[in-house]
DNA sequence: GTCTATAATTCGATAGAC
DNA sequence: GTCTATCGAATTATAGAC
């Protein structure tokens, strides 16, 4: 890899863990320089804008889930394992998400306010993880009802993450993901 | 009501709507003087900081959803028929939740990200709610497990009213509150 | 390709006339 | 109490030397 795209990748890592800490709109192109140890000016050589920036941090975002779903696939063969892995490093990541929230939820509720094309891009993860479980329930049988069931897990994971970062209490996804394997094993 | 109140409340009004449409980083006190046909400068009469518009915001929302389940409380003896009630109005409020989220979730979203005393503030409001919840499953007789259902109902709310903004779709809480409603049913 | 210096603008906040 | 005018800091973005 060259030198170059080293620093466009320490920038985009820098700006990615900014955004999730705080929120886009408060991370400013200096706070991303200096985290990534790249001088401000020369940002604007990998960037043409700081939106750019943003819309690489959101495709990182989305290459990172795609992988880790692939890796749940190679990990489990069995499907209800499969999803109870995905819960489990849900479960795992409960302390960062007790001081910062979830990162694709709290992405979509920041763009989900805008008008155009990053409100879309923001979306298209959220959807990509909806339609990764609706693929899971279909695989376990449940047909058409799958996509009920495929948003009705998105929608307990995004509200316990809600509740976990605004009570600032890390049990309270380790609580609720106990519901959702209770729904799990009678639902589905 | 003297003019002093009247504009204090003006300027918190549009504050509140502001911060609701965008967030509370991207509104200006241009925007929000501008909105309460207040001149910018007059602003700091009536507030020391943006932080203290922010205060009074969050004090008024804290306010209105007390004031809601008050008026839930005389208009539905019944305790089912009273969550029935607050869902109903919920769904009610679907086209501005596709477009802007859930006021109360949106905030806590963006504080929850703070540390100190304005993410305490909006957490506050989240408890209160959780905490109406729980007392409604208190009179149904539930007991000690009535901390759990409330959680799991604002949980579901919230994670609704996030996918109904990521996705635009009010129709998401239309469903999402039939599969809270049949909830109801079997749980409570 | 890299980096310093700085332009251009915006924003929160203040001074001070009325 | 009210409002205009503006300061000072912060922030996005650019110019131009190396």
């Amino acid at each position: 890899m060259s030198r170059k795209n080293d620093k466009r990748d320490r920038l985009i890592e820098a700006a990615n863990d900014l955004i999730y800490q705080q929120t886009f709109n408060s991370t400013t192109l200096a706070d991303i320089a200096t985290k990534a140890d790249v001088p401000l000016g020369n940002v604007y050589y990998y960037f043409k804008t700081k939106d750019d920036i943003l819309k690489a941090v959101v495709q990182k975002r989305s290459v990172a889930l795609q992988s880790q779903l692939t890796a749940l696939e190679e990990k489990f063969p069995n499907t209800k394992e499969r999803i109870r892995g995905f819960l489990n490093s849900w479960i795992e990541s409960s302390d960062t998400t007790a001081q910062y929230g979830c990162d694709i939820g709290s992405l979509c509720q920041e763009l989900g306010k805008f008008t155009g094309e990053l409100s879309h891009l923001a979306a298209e993860i959220m959807n990509r993880l909806q339609t990764w479980f609706e693929t899971q329930f279909k695989t376990l049988g449940k047909g058409e009802q799958s996509i009920v069931l495929a948003q009705h897990l998105l929608s307990s994971i995004q509200g316990a993450a809600l509740l976990t970062l605004t009570f600032k209490d890390p049990n309270m996804i380790k609580r609720q993901s106990k519901n959702i394997e209770q729904w799990l094993e009678t639902a589905a």
